[in-house]
RNA sequence: GCGGGCGUAGCUCAAUGGUAGAGCACCACCUUGCCAAGGUGGAUGUCGAGGGUUCGAAUCUCUUCGCCCGCUCCA
């Protein structure tokens, strides 16, 4: 049976029902009414996300002599910020239109001069009364029902602000709360920023420019030369205006980035390289490909520094209103050209041009990124993983279909029942194990088909069985997790089995 | 943030304003000799949180927090 077969069993609640079951994830402090958009990894999920990350780092950093790593600060001087344009373009005039409630980009609402005459209907409903009005001076109109009756543009910042040092800033605020309370809104706003902004620091919104910013260390002390990456996993935050599903859009999230510097003319060649590399990561890692696909973004789609973008996406269980599933963003692959590197230049003015020893040129370089989200990917692993299979009528099993690689436990030890010796066996190949490094787990609780079972639900690939025929020399049974076939191995191999099964890819 | 739906045991869900329940899961012992639902016993809830109405609130009401769906944004 494959995992194609099983879609339509798998609905979002049902994962995270079996998360919070069974320790994968869980909602952060939850013994407080919860926090939005923030999740906790469980015993089980802090293994599953490790061993995507432990996959990620090996295939582009461990795997390959042209790519270096990098673990940065998450605090940055916020010139950064200023240089890549999060601050300013993180910072977009929101309106709320008090007819039907919308909320919109001022920049994105049609263009209506002011003194217009507009109709419109009220509470934005086509069966609403007809209403005309003026257009006032922010000369536009709400895009969704047309009306003028508009709020005041408001800033949202994305970035998460705080503040380093130890004098807080509200004391300065404290002292001059007299002289602000005389100025108008708009003045008393700049004055307040302006205080903030003395000590004012920011959280990442993503990992990427800490590798451009480290462009001229790594040049200097790593003797790369072009093609080379840069590559980084960690934590990035974006006050998101939406999160939700899970850990698929949070607040806190973590990132796998890789900037890897080209000769400009060679970009697009490298461009559909990690296009088809990064494609091929998922797949290989046992994504069904069914449900992963390269989405290429249209022109109005890029970012304005961009000269190609796709989106690796997966078709995730989320409940949406046809019911069906969506397909959503796990990583995206970009052409960025030398946007980020000249910008940098120009504003710390240092020379952040690479020296071609062989023609004696001086360029930019341009840079590929592929970026993938850590809690994405682990999120659609789980997703894709996770079946419900019919054994016998009316025994249904929950199964997670893990890559041996990716699986939390990769082996558990039983006795076949609690005597004869048969616990005591168990116990030592289940301490071999650990000893070999191979995350087991011990379990003599119940029938062994329950435990079975159990293991099939949190995706252990092997479960070791110790019987009345293994303290005779005759070995123990392996019985695997998709097949639930069992084959009779010799004691002194199991290690060498599980390590074996492991290291096969395919 | 706005609109709609929802919050009861670990999970799925019951309970006319009148003593908080079931199934599964869990723990112990027995049984079990290879694929869940066998026997006996056991633990479990400030009914999301905080106010209000009432003799009495899981139930009515207000506020708040969180989740799901839509709008918007993104890895």
């Amino acid at each position: 049976m494959t995992k194609k077969d099983n879609s339509k069993f798998t609905t979002m609640k049902n994962i995270v029902s079996l998360c919070k079951r069974r320790g994968f994830i869980f909602q952060s402090s939850e013994i407080y009414g919860g926090l939005r958009s923030c999740y906790d990894y469980g015993p089980l999920g802090v293994e599953l996300k490790k061993n995507v990350k432990e996959e990620w780092w090996k295939s582009m950093v461990h795997r390959r002599d042209d790519i270096v790593g990098l673990d940065c600060s998450i605090i940055m001087h916020p010139k950064v910020w200023e240089a890549s344009g999060h601050l300013s373009g993180f910072t977009d005039p929101l309106v709320d239109c008090r007819n039907c409630k919308e909320r919109f980009r001022a920049d994105h609402a049609p263009v209506v001069s002011a003194g217009t005459e507009v109709e419109y209907k009220e509470g934005g409903k086509s069966k609403g009364k007809k209403i005309t009005a003026i257009v006032g001076e922010q000369g536009y109109v709400c895009p969704n029902c047309g009306s003028c009756d508009l709020s005041d543009e408001r800033l949202f910042n994305l970035m998460f602000r705080t503040n380093m040092g130890v004098v807080d800033p509200t004391q300065e605020i404290a002292n001059r709360i007299d002289d602000l309370a005389k100025l108008d809104k708009d003045e008393r706003r700049a004055e307040l920023s302006k205080m903030i902004a003395k000590s004012a620091v920011y959280l990442r919104p993503e990992t990427a420019q800490g590798m451009f910013v480290n462009f001229l260390n790594i040049t200097q002390s790593s003797r790369v030369k072009l093609p080379f990456g840069i590559a980084q996993m960690g934590k990035s935050y974006r006050n998101e205006v939406t999160p939700g599903n899970l850990t698929f859009r949070t607040c806190e999230f973590e990132q796998m980035e890789m900037e890897f510097f080209v000769k400009p003319g060679e970009d697009d060649e490298w461009y559909k390289y990690w296009h088809k590399e990064r494609y091929n990561w998922y797949l290989n890692l046992g994504i069904s490909k069914e449900r992963l696909r390269m989405r290429d973004h249209d022109e109005d789609e890029l970012a304005h520094y961009a000269k190609g973008c796709a989106d690796v996406e997966y078709f995730f269980p989320f409940e949406n209103a046809d019911g069906e599933g969506e397909w959503a963003e796990l990583e995206g692959v970009a052409n960025r050209t030398d946007y980020d590197l000249k910008k940098h230049s120009e504003h710390s003015g240092k020379n952040l041009l690479y020296f071609d020893q062989d023609t004696g040129e001086k360029f930019t370089p341009y840079v590929i990124e592929p970026a993938a989200g850590a809690d994405r990917a682990t999120l659609a692993f789980l997703c894709d993983a996770y079946c419900e299979e019919e054994i016998k009528e009316g025994d249904v099993r929950t199964v997670l279909k893990f890559d041996p690689r990716l699986a939390p436990i990769k082996a558990a030890v039983f006795p076949l029942v609690k005597k004869d010796g048969m616990p005591e066996k168990a116990t030592d190949i289940h301490k071999e194990l650990l000893a070999a490094g191979i995350n087991s787990q011990y379990d003599q609780a119940g029938a062994v088909g329950r435990r079975y079972r159990r293991m099939d639900e949190v995706g252990t690939p092997w479960c070791i069985t110790v019987d009345g025929d293994t303290n005779e020399g005759k070995g123990v049974t392996v019985r695997e997790r998709d097949s639930m076939e069992q084959e009779r191995i010799p004691v002194e191999g199991i290690v060498d089995y599980v390590k074996d099964r492991m290291l096969k890819t395919d």
